[in-house]
Formats: structure tokens, C-alpha cells, sequence
RNA sequence: GGUGGUAUAGCCAAGUGGUAAGGCAGAGGUCUGCAAAACCUUUAUCAUCGGUUCAAAUCCGAUUACCACCUCCA
């Protein structure tokens, strides 16, 4: 039994989509001003990784995940660079793409973007104002917050407790416009020169929190399954997205909120964002690590814990990423010299692991308990690697559930390329093996440092010599 | 000020009442001509104080430290 922990009840519940089967998703997405950095990419991250699961335990996940391609970053940084607001989203949607290819993120069911949107965000705007939810002033619209009666749900404050905060903020241009400091904006007019829509209130472009409520009742539906997120936006992006939505249908709008944890980085585990100018952003950083390392680092720590990015950490989940790799071709290495013996007791081993990777991962996706599993089936996998008498089905029926549980930590595993086509380094080996048989172990030794030097790595194994190269 | 989270070995980390999973690093060993890979062995008074209980890392209370949200942020 699936258990995901709700933000809203913050409590663990069962985890029953509404229609059987069927899970509609949605995760909000990044503002498109910039490449996005590793914090952005832990999101990414961790709810692919709760798709991956979703998808392995049979369901069909409608995906979405919005782009944010217009708002005042964008405006910003596109008239600091030269360049139009849909030129600048059109070059980091791309950029976003290629980073999160690179990272194996399965791409959204929709990628949906703002700005697709507009006619119907009028549309919702106009409704809320309809039904006195909202107010028009001066151009601007904005959302009476006071007349939703659950405002706070998620957050866990009171109105009046947001307030105080609220008050040290908000402009005092802004408060002169609303009725209330809470109340936010769901259409902002627009200033001369800026990018804007027509609509009933004049020129203007919608408010930040109002797509996401306009495209996820559009494409997923007035209910839907889960609602994903870093912790930051649960007040008041998620907090505001209630608001709208549930006036709007008088529908619940969403059954679980799953909020992620933050990247910290520093000696005083900060968060990692770009207003603290502490980011890496992940088109740079995988031009020196791994990409399939830096998906495992993060993929393998439970979505809602914090990550500490370091150096020191990223070197574990390459000595983790690389211990699972050498089982995975250990495997390999053998399917030449084993027969068709009895596979029955390691099928049905692989069983057991099997099950106790789901009951793990059952648990709000707990990660930490199941790549322990994926440890244990290394393990018992190199274990079985070194009997005399193995079975081509069990090693094949190994590889295949170590590929399985790995693919949901995005990580594709796969036969290493130790393919050897210079006929000079085959001559080199066969000489150092005459050699160790001569027992002329300086020659052999004098081949095996010199073949390293050329990033080819030798191994005797009771199998014969066999090599890899780094 | 309000709200939420976290504190377990050098590091990462599991564990929600019955005397501490797993991984990395380190040390020792097996195998090897030597290596490599692999395997085996080995490393903890669970932030502090008090309470409940036959029994607590686990429940209750207090304290301390750190982080985050209340303004754009994944």
C-alpha cells in the first residue's frame, strides 16, 4: 500500500487516485529567465522519480509541468539582454530541455506554458470576479482573500498572523490598490512599453499564481491526484492556487500536496536560490560531473529531506554509482561461460528483493530503504558471479531487475563499452598473458602499467584476463 | 512575532517502544605471482535535561543549535 505524505494533512496518507489506474499530476515548473540550477533540478528530480515509481507500480501518470514565460523576471532579463520576452523563453525552455535530457528526466505527459494561456486566464479572472472573489483596480486584479474562508489551509496560519509578516513587505503602492495586504494579484496591467494581452481590465499579463490553477483544471482536470512543489511555494504560490481554483469550481482542488526539500549549500547549509546567488546551475555543473552522477546523488536521497551539495557527497554517489555499474558488468562478463542450469533459486531471490524494494519505496517513497535493496542484490549478485556453475537465466534475470529498480532512480544501466578494436593492445595482452604463464612477471607487469597509462585496465579473473577501460 | 522542519559513528543515512539497516571513507583479512574486482571482519553512551514504562533513538515535557516559509524563489 502506497503512503505519500500530504503537506495539507501533513499527515502520511494512502495513497488512492480518484479515477483507478490513473494518476494526474502536476508540478510546478521554473520561470524561464534563466538556466535552471541544481535546486530546480532536485524538483525535477524527486517527482520524476515519484512518476517512475507510479509508472512501475502500473499506473498511467498524466504529467504536466508548466513553463512560467511571463512575469517581471522575464521582462527583466529580456530587456537586459536585448531580447524579446518570448525569445528569451523560447532560448531557456530549450536550455531546460537539454539540461533535464542530460539529467534523464522523462519529458512531461504537457509542457504547458503561461502564455498559451491567456484567453482562458481572463476567462477564470473574470469568473472570480463574477463571483465577488476578486476586484478590478486600476488595471490590475486582484484576489479578495478574505472572502475564502480555508485561506491558510496549507500554510497553517491565520489571516491575521499573515498579516504582520505581510505588512513589513508588500509596497505601500501596492497596499494603496488593495483592499487587504493579503489580497494578490491575478492581473497586473501593464506598464508602457511591456509586453501585454487585451482584456476587460485593459492591457496587461496575468499574476504568477493564477496559470497554474487555470492549466492544471484545464488539462488535468477540477480534481486532481497530486500537486508537487519545492517547500517555498506552499505559501503563497500553492496557498494562492487553493484559493483560485476552489472558487472558481467549488471543487476540491487537489487530493495530495507533496512539497520537496531544499538544496543547501556552504558551511552553513544555506538554501540554494537564485536570490542568495549561491547557485550552480546545472548546465555548468555537468560539463565537469557526471550527469547520471549528479541524478543519482540526488535521486537517491527521499524527496522530502534537505541535500547537501558538496564535492564530498557527489564523490560517494560516484563511488555508489560505480560500485553498482562494476556488479552490473560483473554480470556481464559472465553470460559467456554459464549454461542453462537452474535459475529457479535465484528468481526466486530476486523476488524477495523485489518486494522489499516496493515496501520500501511504498513508504512516502522512501528511497534511502530502497537503494539499501539495490545494494543487498549487488551484493548477492557479485557473490553469485564467483561460483564455478552459474546459470545464463539467473544472471539475466539479475540484470533485469537491477535495470528495473535502477531505471526509477533515472539511471540507465548498461553494458559498459570495453569493446577493443586495435589489434596492437589485443597482441599486448595475449604477449602479457605468454609472459605470466612464463612466469616473466616483469613483462606482464610492464604491459598492464602501460595499457593503464592508455586508460585500459586489466583484471585476471579465474575466467581468463579481462579488461575495461576507465 | 507566527508557522513548519531537522539534530543518529569521520561523512551520507535507515530506524515511530524491546538493548542501533545500508553506503562512502579508514583499518585488518580472504583471493591473486603482484594487482584489480569481489567477498569477510571491524568502527555509536542516538543534541541536552527531566518524565512515563519491565523496556525509549523511538512516547511526553523543557532546553539548546541549525534550516526554511511568512516578499520573487524548486
Amino acid at each position: 500500500m502506497l503512503t505519500i505524505y500530504n503537506t495539507l494533512t501533513r499527515k502520511k496518507e494512502e495513497f488512492k487516485p480518484l479515477h483507478p489506474g490513473v494518476v494526474n499530476m502536476y508540478v510546478c515548473g521554473p520561470t524561464v529567465y534563466n538556466y535552471i540550477h541544481i535546486g530546480n533540478a532536485r524538483s525535477t528530480i524527486a517527482f520524476d522519480t515519484v512518476r517512475r515509481y507510479l509508472e512501475f507500480k502500473g499506473y498511467k501518470v498524466n504529467y504536466v509541468s508548466n513553463f512560467t514565460d511571463v512575469d517581471d523576471k522575464m521582462i527583466k532579463a529580456a530587456a537586459e539582454q536585448g531580447i524579446t520576452v518570448p525569445q528569451l523563453a523560447e532560448k531557456y525552455i530549450d536550455a531546460f530541455m537539454e539540461d533535464t535530457t542530460a539529467i534523464n528526466i522523462e519529458p512531461a505527459t504537457l509542457h504547458p506554458r503561461a502564455t498559451e494561456n491567456i484567453g482562458e486566464i481572463i476567462k477564470f479572472v473574470q469568473d472570480l470576479i463574477n463571483r465577488g472573489y476578486a476586484y478590478a483596480k486600476d488595471g490590475d486584479v486582484y484576489y479578495r482573500t478574505r472572502k475564502f474562508k480555508n485561506y491558510g489551509q496549507l500554510s497553517g496560519q491565520s489571516l491575521d498572523d499573515l498579516e504582520v509578516g505581510a505588512s513589513e513587505h508588500v509596497s505601500t503602492d501596492e497596499v494603496n490598490k488593495k483592499e487587504d495586504p493579503l489580497d494578490f494579484a491575478l492581473w497586473k496591467a501593464a506598464k508602457p512599453g511591456e509586453i501585454s494581452w487585451d482584456s476587460p481590465w485593459g492591457k496587461g499579463r496575468p499574476g504568477w499564481h493564477i496559470e497554474c490553477s487555470v492549466m492544471a483544471t484545464k488539462y488535468l482536470g477540477k480534481t486532481i491526484d497530486i500537486h508537487a512543489g519545492g517547500q517555498d511555494l506552499e505559501f503563497p504560490h500553492h496557498e494562492n492556487e487553493i484559493a483560485q481554483s476552489e472558487a472558481e469550481t467549488g471543487q476540491k482542488f487537489v487530493r495530495y500536496w507533496m512539497h520537496n526539500g531544499f538544496v543547501t549549500i556552504g558551511k552553513d547549509n544555506e538554501k540554494m536560490s537564485k536570490s542568495l546567488h549561491n547557485f550552480i546551475t546545472v548546465h555548468e555543473i555537468i560539463k565537469k560531473v557526471d550527469p547520471q552522477v549528479l541524478r543519482f546523488f540526488m535521486a537517491t536521497t527521499q524527496y522530502r529531506r534537505p541535500i547537501q551539495y558538496s564535492q564530498a557527497n557527489l564523490t560517494d554517489a560516484q563511488n555508489n554509482l560505480n560500485h553498482i555499474q562494476t556488479a552490473f558488468d560483473n554480470l556481464t562478463y559472465r553470460e559467456q561461460d554459464a549454461d542453462e542450469g537452474d535459475a529457479q533459486e535465484v528468481t526466486d531471490r530476486l523476488n524477495q528483493f523485489h518486494h522489499q524494494f516496493i515496501m520500501a519505496m511504498d513508504d512516502d517513497i522512501n528511497v534511502q530503504n530502497g537503494i539499501a535493496t539495490v545494494y543487498e542484490l549487488v551484493k548477492y549478485a557479485n557473490v553469485y558471479v564467483q561460483q564455478d556453475n552459474i546459470s545464463l537465466g539467473a544472471i539475466q534475470a539479475i540484470k533485469k531487475e537491477l535495470v528495473k529498480l535502477m531505471s526509477i532512480f533515472g539511471v540507465k544501466l548498461e553494458a559498459s563499452d570495453n569493446q577493443i578494436n586495435d589489434e596492437k593492445i589485443k597482441q599486448l595482452i595475449e604477449e602479457r598473458n605468454i609472459a605470466r604463464k612464463n612466469k616473466d612477471f616483469a613483462r606482464s607487469d610492464e604491459i598492464r602499467d602501460n595499457l593503464k597509462k592508455q586508460g585500459i585496465i586489466l583484471e585476471d579473473t579465474p575466467q581468463g584476463t579481462r579488461y575495461k577501460k576507465k
